[in-house]
DNA sequence: CGTTTTGCTGACCATTTGGTCAAACTCCTG
DNA sequence: CAGGAGTTTGACCAAATGGTCAGCAAAACG
């Protein structure tokens, strides 16, 4: 007898597939314009066999979420302590300005769920998201206190990191047809601005 | 005869009670999770009744994000090229935020229709829209170009700029969830926060 | 007051869609 | 290879939902 999780070789490649798919289809359709048809024909399988990996549409949303939700939020678990202070948040910056980059869909399907009300992580937000961030809200003020940072609320500092960098993944439709962008190429030019604003906002004493 | 619009005082009354309605339903669920008998209800009407005034749920959804637009831009037209540069933009960041807070149905009914892609506003995107913009973003460079603020990007700084604000619209319920909140306090500390964030990266030279 | 225009509704329809199930098929193992 | 465990699917169902329509009710109007 094995694990629940991945019993088998083709479970472990056919709920990946799955979950690969769903993660296409729900962040460009959101929970409710999603239907399990485009999932399956996006994975490759039929309907009946995605319910027999999934007991519903919803659980296969949940599981997504639930996996996402870690590597999502590393990048403000790995804010250093001992780090200096203004590099350890312009690295925070840039490294989630990278994830909207390279992750758009996730940033697309975490935005969806908030945006209409987070029904399935209103716990966890409240939970051990909101621990996480007063933690680093909470080193951001000793870094104030200490003069290492200007003072600045660390709970609204990092909402505005957050809305910045995940602005290109989530308005990228926005942003494309307003810069005529093709390619990523803007997100270096992205880079620039917010490393210039982060920097410029939280070196202490500009004299 | 009359004219198209508004013929009857009915017409009128029925109509902006269905627009109300629907900016409730559609800003929740979106366009896809938002149902005619849900908004039928909340308008007190029947669905037949709905689709006396508007042809389809699509056309209520048109009438509404394009009767918004105009509303919605207005404090980016209002960015004053003869103002002091700092403080037009200080005042923008901040009329912003009041909207967020203020019309938070309206900024997530454009936040859907962008993160879904954007399928009935993208000629304005790329059209209207990408005129003001680049019109704003033009005077923003002349200004940095002047030594009157600092040397920024006028497209991304307007990119953040909306997201910052917006974030306050669209996250709300994460927003609320972390601070705790259940009223509009954090709203001014937030303000705060902007403003300090905008000064420091905007004002010419620290030193 | 009669008639025409406007407003409203119950009943109905077609389609979509999440989900079920019995039966068939594949694969692994003794 | 036999047999059971695991996998797949066509056919089907019930509910939800966008939309229609014939006809009734209420204003508006002359």
């Amino acid at each position: 007898m094995s694990t629940a999780r991945s019993r088998t070789r083709i479970q472990a490649r056919n709920r990946a597939r799955i979950l690969e798919a769903a993660l296409d289809v729900f962040s460009e359709a959101g929970l409710r314009g999603a239907t399990l048809d485009r999932i399956a024909s996006a994975a490759g399988l039929s309907k009946p066999n995605l319910l027999y990996y999934f007991r519903s549409k919803e659980e296969i949303h949940r599981t997504l979420i639930n996996a996402l939700l870690d590597s999502w939020l590393e990048p403000l678990r790995a804010l250093n302590p001992e780090g200096e202070p203004v590099e350890e948040i312009l690295a925070y910056v840039l490294r989630k300005l990278e994830m909207a980059r390279t992750m758009p869909r996730e940033s697309r399907l975490f935005a969806n769920e908030i945006l209409h009300g987070a029904p399935h992580v209103g716990d966890i937000i409240e939970g051990p998201l909101k621990e996480l961030v007063d933690e680093k809200a909470a080193l951001i003020a000793r870094w104030a206190e200490a003069g290492r940072i200007a003072q600045v609320n660390g709970h609204h500092l990092i909402f505005s990191i957050w809305a910045t960098t995940q602005h290109y993944a989530d308005f990228d439709v926005q942003v494309r047809g307003i810069l005529g962008s093709r390619d990523d190429a803007h997100f270096s030019e992205a880079a620039r601005f917010l490393t210039h604003l982060y920097r410029r906002a939280l070196t202490p004493e500009p004299c």
